[in-house]
DNA sequence: GGGTTTACTTAACAATTTAATAACCTAATG
DNA sequence: CATTAGGTTATTAAATTGTTAAGTAAACCC
């Protein structure tokens, strides 16, 4: 399953500072479209709604602050990031542009692979947990899906395969409850038929192994991670 | 509705740097802590969790590289933000720290006032993700149905089923009266048949347990969450 | 392949938790 | 001050989960 690719507008009059920005973000994987002034930025806002848009502040018809404001009081731009790119490097224009709701805040002179990996890390917050196999590490248990390894303090606890998914299940998305029906469509699968004792016992065989109290029982609702 | 004032963990060996900081942030608001070196930084992030972490770079036993490298190593930290602070102003480290994980990276001389603003905006961005869902959160009563869980004041309160689900009803429109038919065929169902005196009993041991006066009985009408 | 081990499921029962009701008490209302 | 709705408590019933043991199927190993 590969996600389309982000989208990154640029708005900036000069056109250097587009052709090497765009270079660098383009070979970074991202879908980069431009804009020369503040009204086009806003234009080219409405019709590719980007993920991200790097926003020069002066630039012609409106600036940067203007464009990020307008951007800011429409709900259509909620979720899209806006970093603001300025040669002033004053102490009251940054903190207005983040006041205004831009996300992130960067002097020129700008290094591309920094302004990159300042913008890779926008991303990385803001992007919903994504559901791949993953070791879960909390506090001093780590469960190895690729591995299907369990230790706790370092120490291995061997667990069947229907118990370290269950564990795994609960463990990814520790603290919510699971009710027993999405348990079994997800350990067992929603052609296969089990009772529900079976969740039980197996929730009885992960406590007696690991000898902590990491699920809590939520009755009549279902189970939890809690640890 | 109020929320928990957000918890921020310093960590500086310059205690001149934790002061001026410091100080900023609780006016700001924050309910900050402080560590001392990376090790305090790491057993203070553990006991108190906190929404977010300032790490200096430098600091003694184990720098802030390592210290954020712990942190997003570890599940429980997931959501709490890590801000790199350093006098090194090169690139390298810029995008080190970002790659470890960091969610933002501020060069020293510091302005008390830009990090604050940067710390805002960061804050400001993930607050829709955690905040999201149907979680009610009056005052310092949270109510997290995805959890079934119900805290008042950080402290964790056991709530039966059907306690939990008339509470969360109630709550969800915090003010709005109740009649009891409503509640019943909310919470009951239509087809269950219960008499009156049984919602009577929960409502009284969601009182007791919770231990606040936050439904109130509107004679001969129903009830109403008032807090 | 025969024997052994391991994992999975189920059934039966015990333990616990939760829900509902009845009966009585208290407080509000007019 | 009588009436009534709601609060309280104790008791009982019901639902849910925990536990143990035993049966079955699959994997493993000479």
């Amino acid at each position: 399953m590969e996600a389309a690719p982000l989208k990154i507008l640029i708005a900036d009059d000069e056109p250097d500072i587009i052709e090497i920005i765009s270079f660098h973000l383009t070979k970074a994987g991202f879908n980069v479209m431009t804009a020369r002034d503040g009204s086009e930025a806003i234009e080219k806002a409405k019709l590719f709604t980007p993920d991200c848009i790097l926003l020069d502040i002066m630039m012609p018809k409106r600036n940067g602050f203007e464009v990020c404001e307008y951007l800011r009081s429409n709900k259509q731009f909620d979720k899209t990031l806006i970093v603001l790119l300025t040669a002033m490097n004053d102490e009251a224009s940054h903190i207005k542009g983040l006041e205004l709701g831009g996300d992130d805040f960067v002097s020129k002179p700008i290094s591309p692979k920094v302004l990159l990996s300042r913008i890779s890390a926008l991303f990385r917050r803001i992007q919903p947990t994504s559901g791949e196999s993953k070791i879960i590490n909390i506090k001093d248990l780590v469960i190895d899906p690729a591995q299907y390894r369990t230790t706790l303090k370092d120490i291995n606890f061997v667990l069947a395969k229907k118990e370290f998914e269950l564990l795994y299940l609960l463990a990814a998305q520790s603290g919510r409850v699971f009710l027993r029906n999405e348990i079994l469509s997800q350990v067992w699968g929603n052609d296969v038929i089990v009772g529900d004792r079976t969740i039980d016992v197996h929730v009885r065989k992960i406590r007696a192994k690991l000898g902590i109290d990491c699920i809590t029982t939520v009755k009549g609702v279902g189970y939890k991670f809690d640890y």
